[in-house]
DNA sequence: TCTGGGGTCCTAGGACCC
DNA sequence: TCTGGGGTCCTAGGACCC
């Protein structure tokens, strides 16, 4: 049967999720920054109309954002993930077939529904705002690509009301026409140079170029991609996302850090995180790599490295991930320079429950440590992250990341939790 | 004049995504 | 002063095996 794809994307995700509990932000430009408040990482239409571009440092629009009084927010990633389930389950009530592909879009099937299908979106635009307060726009095509493309157009022309079909749309060359193939899904800064160099730049181009052209300059990705803008489904996706293979805890830091002990204690906290995140999907690890990496915006010596260490058998126990970061950041440390951020990955992931033992080192009974793992994480879950911690992760954490202005943990945090009153 | 060939696994690096 | 974090997939090349 002939696939159809809604997709379904919030608008401006993180700017929007602040305005739902503070209704003062509406009409008003808001940004959310990245970590450390860094860059910006979200903005509503009416930030992007002063200018602001994504991905850009914040100090550089410090004036735009005094003089039109922007409202400025620090990434509040507990809130948005709690909303994002929210409009997730609101959008399942719509479709048997559902993938989540990130944490402000979804893919819905409607290949075997019978509908109208603009005006059946319309209905879940409709829902989900009146459900979650959070706008979302849908775009619907026989491809992945095709969907992705007509959400983007539906975004851009407030006529559409937010919807968009170009299934069997007679337009659908026009509309390929009006696209620039770097505002396409899965082409990206090389690519477009790329292309550009060859004189492809509009999506309809790029439709009818020629694959061995495509396979030899960008893979068999580059291909699938092609098809998909002919119409022909290449790109499909799981229901229940896979384990990952391989897990990442990364931060700048605050401030710089040149003391070996503040590292160490970022990379302890780092690497129970990844453990952490380890034991939830089930999964133990049996490879380590710590990075270090200096300040590279200071006009100083550079340094950074990493390194990757080996276990006998995997494993998912904290204390002996800890161990070996331990290890590896003594290994790599250098004195004399100022560093800006540290990360620990994880991987050669596998299944919890088919562990393949170490030959030399047989029989030994670990259901002490499953138990210990299983007590901390239930503690920090019911009681919030953190309550339980590991000494090496230090106390004061004085490379934590800056959060200015982060606002309150509205749905996750009894504290937190917004009160109405009456006047 | 002379070099084997075919297969698998792993890793590093490059592209992309949100 | 101030520049994010966490992932995926593909390919090429080297190690190793028979």
């Amino acid at each position: 049967m002939r696939k159809i794809f809604a997709l379904a994307d919030c608008n401006s995700f993180y700017a929007s999720c602040e305005r739902v509990f503070n209704p003062s932000l509406e009409g008003r430009p808001v940004i959310v920054l990245s970590n450390n408040d860094g860059c910006v990482i979200a903005r509503t239409n009416e930030a992007k109309a002063l200018g602001i571009a994504g991905f850009e440092p914040v100090f550089k629009y410090q004036q735009i954002i005094d003089q039109h009084n922007v409202a400025v927010f620090s990434a509040n990633f507990a809130l948005y993930g709690d909303l994002s389930s929210r409009v997730m389950a609101t959008l399942r009530q719509f479709t048997p077939e559902m993938e989540i592909y990130s944490i402000d879009e979804a893919f819905l099937s409607l290949a075997s529904m019978n509908i109208d299908r603009t005006a059946y979106c319309r209905k879940i635009k409709a829902t989900v705002s009146q459900w979650t307060g959070i706008p979302v726009s849908i775009g619907i095509g026989p491809t992945k690509t095709l969907a992705k493309l007509a959400n983007r157009l539906a975004k851009k022309d407030p006529g559409l009301g937010g919807v968009l079909d170009i299934t069997d749309n007679p337009q659908i060359d026009q509309l390929l026409a009006q696209t620039k193939v770097e505002d396409i899904w899965g082409v990206g800064r090389r690519y477009t140079a790329l292309l550009s160099r060859h004189g492809i730049q509009t999506a309809l181009q790029l439709r009818n170029a020629n694959d061995d052209w495509i396979r030899s300059h960008m893979t068999v990705v580059g291909l699938r991609m092609v098809e998909e803008l002919r119409g022909n489904p290449c790109i499909d996706g799981q229901e229940t996302p896979p384990p990952k293979k391989c897990i990442m805890t990364s931060r700048s830091f605050g401030r710089d850090v040149h003391v070996k002990e503040e590292l160490e204690q970022a990379v302890a906290e780092f690497t129970t995180m990844c453990a952490e995140k380890l034991r939830k999907q089930k999964s133990k690890a049996s490879l380590l790599t710590v990075f270090i990496g200096s300040n590279c915006f200071r006009d100083e010596p550079q340094y950074s490295n990493s390194i990757t260490l080996g276990l006998p058998e995997p494993t998912d126990y904290t204390p002996r991930l800890l161990e070996l970061a331990h290890r590896g950041l003594k290994n790599i440390f250098k004195p004399g320079y100022s560093y800006k951020r540290a990360g620990v990955l994880l991987a050669g992931i596998g299944p919890r429950d088919i562990t393949q033992l170490d030959m030399l080192e047989p029989g030994q009974e670990k259901s002490g440590e499953t138990g210990l793992m299983r007590a901390v994480d239930s503690i920090n879950s019911r009681m919030g992250r953190g309550t339980l911690k590991y000494a090496a992760a230090g106390i004061n954490r004085p490379w934590k990341m800056r959060q200015m202005m982060l606002s309150p943990r509205f749905t996750t945090s009894w504290e937190d939790l917004p009160v109405a009153k009456a006047v």
